[in-house]
DNA sequence: AAGACTAAAGTCAGTTAAGGTCAAATGGAA
DNA sequence: TTCCATTTGACCTTAACTGACTTTAGTCTT
């Protein structure tokens, strides 16, 4: 568990939890400073844990006083709701998407740890199964029709 | 009986139970130095010694930072149940089977009404990206994965 | 206002660090 | 001998990390 990108994903959503907004503001070289990293690292944590799918949306201004703006989207609890979450998903998705999406439903309480548990399971792997590419457009169709389950009524 | 899968073996649940926590992280080539065998030797062992039938449950991450997690689940009434599940369902199953095997979950109470919808969603069928022959080996696997990871504590 | 300079952030391809898979070779027991 | 468990190694996939190069925005001269 101990590698950097680990550390700032904590440190960057505890900022945002502890502040009275949902967004927080950061300027990505003095970050990479603080974990003593290449500035594109930043970028890389940004991509792998802070994507749409995982609920944030990432903003920025490059040149002089620039910064970097990450702002949590809540999910609510409107009609829609289905409707965004298959176009989140899209045609295909990757095993760490989908496991973001699933701790994005916990957070906002739209499902339970068991039933996250489950979801999380029919979206591994399966290589002898699967072949990679039918992999990501199965784990797409299986993540849509589970969700569109547990969330409709 | 001095075989290094053997000993490998009794390390690991040596470890678990020196924990005080039920599982264990381990790395793969940190093990296999230990032990002086190839890295896949590790694999070896978890899949003959460590599978969901032997009552536990292994997860890993790859890359920088990788880990293998192996998890004991605890010893109760369901663990034998977990067993008597997976061999009922065996290594393909239909999803008429698969239906019924979810309603009994039901009338048992072991599962929830929405997890069975959960469940249900992932035990469809996917025709144009997984073969018939295919599909009924993947929902076996999808199905006892999800029940596993349900049932476990 | 234009151009030069400075101060950010972005991109992307390449490297390193893990773990996964599979099939072939080996070895021991019935 | 035959069969099954074990052992091995070649090759694959995924995740993390790095650095050179690019783009954008503000600031300072002239």
């Amino acid at each position: 568990m101990s590698n950097i990108s680990d550390l700032i994903e904590q440190y960057l959503k505890s900022l945002i939890s502890n502040s009275p907004r949902d967004f927080v503001e950061i300027q990505r070289s003095q970050l990479a400073v603080r974990f003593s990293c290449v500035p594109s690292q930043i970028n890389y944590v940004l991509t792998t844990r802070f994507s749409t799918g995982h609920g944030y949306l990432v903003e920025s201004r490059r040149g002089g006083g620039g910064y970097i703006r990450i702002v949590k989207i809540p999910l609510d609890q409107r009609a829609g709701l289905i409707l965004d979450i298959s176009e989140l998903i899209g045609d295909a998705i990757s095993q760490n998407d989908a496991e973001g999406m699933l701790g994005r439903l916990i957070e906002e309480e739209l499902i339970s740890l068991r039933e996250a548990r489950i979801m999380q399971a029919a979206v591994g792997r399966y290589p002898q199964l699967v072949e990679a590419q039918t992999q990501e457009h199965l784990r797409a169709a299986i993540l849509k029709t589970m969700i569109t389950a547990v969330l409709r009524d």
